[in-house]
DNA sequence: ATCTAGTGATACATACTGTATCTTTACTGT
DNA sequence: ACAGTAAAGATACAGTATGTATCACTAGAT
């Protein structure tokens, strides 16, 4: 006695539940949106919610998952050398937050471990932004400093995770030397590409 | 009639629910801690959670405040030229990630927006391992090719979860090719740094 | 030794969760 | 168009978590 996902009824519900879910955690954060909440803002019996999810969770990943599935489909097309060429899956990636934006505000909403965590971020950047004043230069091609700060100090960041993630396979040391360097020099030098360089990205085209 | 926080039994009380609320954290995860659960752990009674902290968050937070506080004391010491010379704060980052893994688990312990970002970062760093092995090299220093993956592909999310939360102030399109570039040629590159160029790092010192 | 402030025990109102039952409404296939 | 079926609505209820109030107890400061 499963439900029947194919009936206009379901689909009308399911996104209906979907989209007031959305509505909610932008307004008010995903931990204080109750069931009740969310089958209000549907206009629908509370009960309902319960015969498509589990719960909020379930809920919340059927939504992200859809979002998922359509970025993941589109980057399918990209052969590894167009990484190279400019075109790329992260090209792919920002069209798709133009379009999905609520969603992706969503997926990236914050919990209360990931404010310290936007801290640290912000702290790391900042020290970058020193480092970047420090060398008394200006970026090439008018590059922001801010922007060039986050990309470091996201990269440090996303990898230190990854490292407890995966169970500390280097040493802590070589890591934070590895991290930085990647940081300095970039992907190219690391797998000792110096013939090509890419053109320095400008604003007006 | 705010609480004392200097009385010996304060301490005591506090730091009690934080130790209780990690392991707790770690065991089952957050949402399905409940205040009862800290209490049980902590072997109080649970109005004494409500004498300390309005809610779970404000604990957690409490928690995670300490961590970023000790490691932020630390990296002050820094000068800006530091990181160019190798040591720098991601050292510090690493070697406070050693000596507090439990609570560094907590701070990155995913709910379930997490884990849709998590599979989004493997997929974009499965995209760049493709693209590494297209060029038909081998990372110099024998560089692990994941961690170069993940290197970029955290920078990338990074950067543009930061330009979503800043209101976008570039246009996408640019963003999509600075972020693709400063990954392929680096912070170095980005500053028009070319006489200096950073040793290798490698496993065996 | 005494006063004070923090903790424990108990109780209670409120809100949320998850399920059960029955009725009403909307879709499907013929 | 109509009968059969499957989903949604209405109502109710048990179980649990939250947040607060009151009073008794006990550890710490002087």
């Amino acid at each position: 006695m499963t439900i029947n996902r194919d009936d206009p009824r379901v689909r009308r519900t399911r996104r209906g539940l979907q989209e007031a879910f959305v509505r909610l955690i932008l307004k008010q954060g995903y931990d204080s949106v109750s069931i009740q909440d969310i089958a209000t803002e549907a206009e629908m019996a509370r009960i309902t919610f319960y015969r498509h999810y589990r719960d909020k969770e379930e809920l919340l990943t059927d939504c992200l998952n859809t979002l998922y599935e359509e970025l993941i489909a589109r980057t399918e097309h990209f052969s590894p050398q167009g990484l190279a060429a400019g075109y790329s899956p992260v090209q792919v990636l920002y069209e798709h937050m133009q379009e999905q934006e609520a969603l992706y505000r969503v997926l990236f909403s914050s919990r209360g471990t990931q404010t310290v965590i936007e801290r640290l971020r912000h702290h790391i950047a900042g020290k970058a932004m020193e480092a970047i004043r420090a060398t008394g230069r200006q970026p090439i091609g008018g590059l922001p400093v801010e922007l060039i700060a986050y990309h470091a100090a996201s990269a440090q960041i996303g990898l230190a995770m990854w490292w407890l993630d995966q169970g500390k396979p280097y040493p802590a040391d070589y890591m934070a030397r590895m991290s930085l360097w990647l940081s300095l020099r970039g992907f190219l030098a690391a797998v000792g590409v110096t013939e090509y360089q890419p053109p320095v990205p400008t604003l007006e085209i």
